[in-house]
DNA sequence: GCAAGGTC
């Protein structure tokens, strides 16, 4: 770039008009700036006159209002019915300018046509990146001769903006494709899965959620559903706790000066036995010693500068204020210029930043101004440089006020609400932490340990000004170490354990920051999303359930077992697009890879469309419309209601069963061999089994799992002539599983959810039709798992572990809650399976209890996994509270040395 | 009538 020479004319883009007219005011230094209309009423066109190395330049600064085309298929393929969904993993997309665009589409063609250059100065993201690329395909349509640079900047102040502007560089390819790869695939993934689950259900079922269901769209996307997973995993979560009681010891200690309660340091026990026990040796030696008395002082630090995902949590948490809601009335507030730019990923200030000046502007403030005055005097100390939460997205800073106010007319409450969080956050972050001394002791009991602490507020600094957050304090009479007393109150108390709480916006809003699902200037839409779908619900409380439209669209999913509920689809993707975007992998390479995986899926998942049908069914009616749609292959017709087809179906696990397509309504069912591995209902017709016709169905099993004698092949009937059948049945059981605990069972809404008709199961065949009295296995000799191994006692109650077939023990709970009741416990050492007598006529299976959680014979699987659940720290692992055993003391069960009583293998006996 | 990402 030469210096000096004619002026030459430079078209200047930005991302959005209030970059156009920062950069243009810091260029130009509001010499000689003019503005002027283009086509679109809000992005204007500003000139001035500038030297880019010595070039003289006459400046054009004008702006984009973020992307300018949109991706969509070709327009044969647009129509729903247009095409099968499959296709749209192939079909052709294109980019185009859409209709409400098109002016800024004009105001680009207009004045790139008489300029030399262009000079792009979108935000320095990949999706700025590729926003840059599309105006260069718009100016160079109309004006090839153009010369494309790219100016970088992280912010939006004087020396940056004019280092960019003398060191222009080239646009970067690869992150403009990184998000060509994610429109697209976006694009394909949402439209194939959308369409087909909106047809396939639609009509099929009554939605009553929807007011008019003609335009109900039952809409998948890469971003909506895994939120939607987060809900549904919480809810079912839920679903799934059982209660467990659990035993504390309490201690206080009153003095003249205050009174100190003691927390047990072992937390809780769920053994009643093992917490009577201890308790009662407290009360026999109740002297406490003091053993440690720890005297810290503690710091509470205010929050990192705002970013948009903070400003959502808080706003929520603070205000309950929605997402939403958030987002608009902090765009309303950047927009009338009291607040800086509210899409920001950025949680810490540029040493640049001038935060003395903005603290200035809030000292005439009615009610902060006198904290900000404090702040400014460096008497008071209360200064601090501000500390940083390590994000920065190099285009924003933290949101952070732009302008003072002491209020508007126009303003809403939720205008004042959010003013007032952005000024006392900033002016929190450049305070002193709060400080507090500290008191932490440590009692000894008759050998059990308890704490208790106190804390003194010595300085509330940030604290006077950010009234969001507190800070309790709480005295103590003061100790020392030696010292003895009896305690004014010894009580041995219960509890049970909660459930965790269903997820508040500011913790679905967590949840989608950490898998990286949606950005910050988008969640609080995947989240409406939700809402407008009729998927999920808000309540009062900003907490969300999922509707039993969503619930049963994430579990017709799962039983599938694909995660397109979870967030790892998103998360490869994003890891995807890194690749891309480093250059290590191709566009078209991750498109390829990427595309192909996922129209496997979805070929999959239209496989397995009955599991989507079933989860469906067991929420809403099925519509008149389904009569046509039979969702396997018709084997007789059903014998218990004897309005339905009973229809062969695989399950998930890939096992085989013959359904009444009535379900949920009707549960009668007939569990295939679980040694099947593939069947076909044939159109002959079983002359014996009555009433006909029972189609017989074309087994093959798999050769190691049927013992020698039996032919692979075999051609079958259900209706219960069939011998070879009954016989494999019993060896090899039958594929059916226990139904997970947890969805279903509980919540009550007009719809169908049938917990209590769910037909009982035999407890040793698994098979539904009869009960475990008239069970014709326990008939058929030597091949019953449970007639043999068996050491019982003549007379002793047994019954098979359908965990593990080794016989099960009747023994009665000793604990609290359950004293007197019967369970079985099955006898192998290796295995766990526990099941309530009473619970036998309830239809339950039994669950298999995880090793080492002795006293927790109640906890059931369900769908809830990972996470925390509520209450249960600690084990009942009879130690101290150093770890080591307690000395001298023995199983009170049994007398054994070598375990405690928790672990005692005959307690409850 | 589909997605998610910009932004007004």
């Amino acid at each position: 770039m030469a210096g000096g020479g004619r002026t030459i004319n430079v078209l200047n883009v930005a991302e959005k008009p209030s970059v156009a007219k920062a950069v243009a005011a810091i260029l130009s230094r509001n010499q000689g700036l003019r503005v002027r209309d283009g086509r679109s009423r809000y992005n204007k066109i500003f000139e001035f006159d500038y030297a880019i190395r010595g070039q003289p330049c006459h400046m054009l600064m004008t702006s984009v209002t973020g992307h300018l085309m949109e991706l969509d298929f070709e327009d044969r393929y647009r129509k729903w019915h247009s095409c099968d969904p499959a296709d749209l993993y192939q079909a052709p997309v294109r980019k185009i300018v859409p209709e409400d665009k098109m002016d800024i589409k004009r105001t680009l063609d207009e004045e790139a046509r008489r300029c030399q250059w262009l000079v792009l100065w979108l935000d320095c993201d990949r999706e700025g990146e590729n926003i840059a690329f599309e105006v260069i395909e718009v100016c160079r349509a109309v004006n090839h001769h153009l010369v494309l640079r790219r100016a970088r900047f992280s912010a939006l102040i004087d020396r940056e903006i004019h280092q960019a502007v003398q060191n222009l560089v080239d646009p970067n390819q690869w992150f403009a494709d990184a998000v060509d790869a994610r429109q697209e695939i976006d694009l394909r993934i949402g439209a194939s899965f959308t369409r087909f689950q909106t047809m396939l259900l639609k009509d099929r079922f009554c939605i009553d959620s929807a007011t008019d269901d003609r335009n109900l769209v039952l809409s998948y996307g890469p971003c909506q559903f895994p939120t939607l997973g987060f809900i549904v995993e919480r809810y079912w979560e839920i679903q799934a706790h059982e209660p467990e009681e659990f035993w504390t010891i309490n201690f206080t200690h009153r003095s003249d000066e205050s009174i100190a309660t003691f927390n047990w340091m072992r937390g809780h026990l769920f053994d009643y036995t093992c917490a009577v026990i201890i308790y009662e040796m407290c009360v026999q030696e109740p002297t406490a010693t003091v053993t440690k008395v720890r005297q810290q002082e503690k710091l509470k630090y205010p929050p990192y500068p705002l970013s948009t995902i903070e400003l959502e949590k808080r706003a929520s948490r603070f205000f309950r204020m929605s997402s939403e809601q958030t987002m608009k009335v902090a765009e309303d507030l950047y927009q009338s210029g009291f607040i800086s730019y509210p899409r920001t990923e950025t949680d810490c200030f540029s040493v640049r930043t001038d935060l003395h000046a903005m603290v200035q502007e809030q000292q005439g403030h009615p009610v902060w101004g006198s904290y900000a005055l404090r702040l400014l005097d460096p008497g008071t100390g209360l200064w601090r440089n501000p500390s940083g939460g390590g994000h920065d997205d190099k285009a924003h800073p933290p949101i952070h006020p732009t302008k003072f106010s002491s209020g508007e007319s126009r303003w809403s409450q939720d205008h004042h609400r959010l003013y007032e969080l952005v000024v006392r956050h900033f002016l929190a972050c450049v305070s002193q932490p709060a400080v507090g001394a500290e008191t932490t002791v440590e009692i000894d009991v008759a050998g059990e340990l308890f704490s208790a602490s106190g804390r003194v507020i010595l300085a509330r600094n940030y604290l006077d000004v950010y009234r969001f957050e507190s800070w309790g304090g709480s005295v103590i009479p003061s100790y020392a170490v030696g010292q003895q007393f009896i305690p004014t109150t010894l009580t041995l108390d219960s509890g049970v354990t909660r459930p965790p709480p269903l997820l508040s916006e500011a913790d679905l809003l967590s949840c989608m920051d950490k898998a990286g699902i949606g950005t910050d200037a988008t969640m609080h839409d995947h989240i409406k999303k939700l809402l407008d779908r009729f998927y999920a619900t808000k309540d009062a409380n900003t907490r969300f359930s999922p509707t039993n439209l969503g619930e049963a669209l994430v579990m017709g999913y799962d039983d599938m077992g694909y995660e397109l509920w979870k967030p790892n689809l998103r998360s490869t993707m994003e890891y995807d697009m890194k690749e891309v975007s480093i250059g290590n992998k191709s566009k078209a390479e991750v498109l390829a890879n990427c595309l192909q995986q996922m129209k496997a899926c979805f070929l999959d998942a239209r496989v397995n469309k009955v599991k989507l049908l079933e989860a469906m069914a067991i929420f809403f009616e099925r519509s008149n419309a389904d009569e046509h749609h039979a969702a396997g292959e018709i084997v007789r017709q059903c014998g218990n209601c004897l309005e339905s087809n009973m229809v062969l179906r695989k399950n998930r696990d890939g096992n085989f069963m013959v359904g009444c397509m009535a379900f949920p309504q009707c549960r009668n069912a007939v569990w295939l061999p679980g040694s099947v591995s593939e069947a076909i209902v044939t159109s002959n017709i079983c002359n014996s089994c009555n009433p006909g016709p029972v189609y017989l169905i074309q087994f093959k099993f798999r050769r190691h799992e049927i013992p020698p004698g039996f032919d692979v092949n075999h051609l079958g009937c259900i209706g219960g002539c069939d011998e070879t059948l009954r016989q494999l049945i019993e060896i090899c059981g039958t594929g059916s599983r226990n139904p997970a605990g947890g969805r279903g069972a509980t919540t009550t809404s007009n719809n169908v959810r049938q917990s209590d008709t769910r037909q009982r199961a035999c407890i040793y065949c698994q098979q539904t039709g009869h009960s475990s009295g008239d069970c014709p296995s326990q008939f058929s000799g030597s091949r019953n798992a449970h007639s043999h191994g068996t050491n019982l006692q003549s007379g002793e109650s047994s019954i098979p572990c359908t965990s593990c077939g080794t016989p099960c023990v009747l023994r009665t709970a000793n604990t609290a809650n359950n004293r007197g009741r019967k369970f079985y416990s099955c006898q192998s050492q290796e295995c766990n399976f526990f099941l309530w007598e009473d619970d036998i006529n309830n239809g339950t299976r039994g669950r298999s209890i995880p090793r080492g959680s002795a006293s927790n014979p109640g906890r059931r699987g369900g769908r809830g996994r990972g996470g925390q659940t509520g209450g249960r720290g600690a084990d009942t692992t009879f130690v101290s509270a150093t770890g080591d055993p307690l000395s001298g003391r023995r199983c009170y069960v049994c007398g054994d040395p070598s375990h405690f009583a928790n672990a005692c293998p005959n307690r409850g006996t």
